[in-house]
DNA sequence: TTTATCATGTAAGTTGTTACATGATTCG
DNA sequence: CGAATCATGTAACAACTTACATGATAAA
């Protein structure tokens, strides 16, 4: 059994809900799995391309609405096979990755106020990400009310959404409780230039 | 101001705890950095004797304990100039990837209990991983105790394990909450064989 | 007519992975 | 003497990024 690149599943899952060129893809993408997966718009045209090659996918020309023509692909029947038997296959181990954290394995080795600033400027990325999150929530609420979305595409959307409100909710508690930490009396202080 | 490779500061955090050879660092990775960083051992050795190209370590041959000779790496004066102007820069926006949650987007499509299932299977990975860095923040505490720490390296190893614990919580609550979000009727309960 | 947005692609480079390759020492 | 662990590397490949390249249409 063939395993796919990843983008490729990430399109298929985009066609599953509804047609759509390359550029809607890669707006689609920019707005509803940008928590958990990115890629560039032009990963997404070499990999539609594949996808037709192997019957996966098709495309119509069709002229655009304002702008130059648009290839439209939908996902055929064994596109819809082939996505739906690995969305139900088990779940490998994720590889977290996070630079930011080697840099805080270090925060030790600075003087305390560093630190502290850094972890501020690290909370307020996250809260930002929080709040635009939970903006998205309503959103969704919203366009499943006014009927713009199927029950199946409103599922899978609301949960990755909640994933992703979830995990910066809980880096922003972790930064409040660095803080914490980094504030607390400890036997080398590293007294500042303005201390008594 | 050149910019280094992701692995090279990783590398660096490590060289200066203490001299470790690149067998070293890879056990080190395995065992304290690996929830947020991860490289293989073939990335470690090219990308050492880059930083010793550059003077940001330096290495000396020592006999192995048990094996062959070992090219121990201590960081350089540079080195740590370098690396710590690194950790007290502005954060980066951090892109998460997450291909599970590309299946996640699927459930909906999915027979809900098979959804189900899989959510059982991420939810148990996730718990097993959690239970592990706990055990990991006893470890490190009897350490400290031990005097085998420098409270500067303790200091940020307790900060990123408890981020490691922190997320690994939060997905584990997003699999309950998730599971009960599938569980509750809906419109089209896509009902089981078993239902009468 | 310039700019912004729509729309699709290619080329080169970065970073990392898997598999391959080698060889010493120790323990059973 | 065979297996496990220690120890260091190379080669080939995979996946993604940045920068480059093109061109249509619409609004200013």
């Amino acid at each position: 059994m063939g395993m796919r690149k990843p983008v490729e599943y990430v399109i298929l899952a985009g066609l599953l809900r509804r047609p759509r060129s390359g550029y809607d893809l890669s707006g689609w993408m920019q707005r509803e799995t940008s928590h958990y997966f990115t890629v560039g718009h032009n990963r997404i045209y070499p990999a539609l391309s594949e996808l037709e090659r192997d019957g996966l996918v098709v495309h119509e020309v069709a002229p655009g609405d304002r702008g130059p023509e648009r290839k439209v692909y939908s996902i055929t029947e064994t596109g819809c096979e082939v996505l739906l038997s690995w969305v139900d296959s088990p779940p490998v181990e994720r590889q977290v990755r996070d630079e930011q954290l080697v840099k805080v394995l270090c925060y030790g080795f600075l003087p305390i106020e560093r630190a502290l600033a850094r972890l501020e400027e690290i909370k307020a990325l996250h809260e930002e990400k929080l709040a635009r999150y939970e903006g998205y929530r309503g959103e969704l609420e919203i366009e499943l009310r006014e009927g713009r979305l199927s029950d199946e595409a409103y599922l899978g959307t609301l949960l990755t959404l909640r994933r992703g409100i979830g995990a910066e909710r809980s880096y922003v508690e972790w930064c409040e409780e660095a803080t914490k930490v980094l504030s607390s009396p400890r036997k080398d202080p590293a007294p500042g230039p303005g201390s008594p």
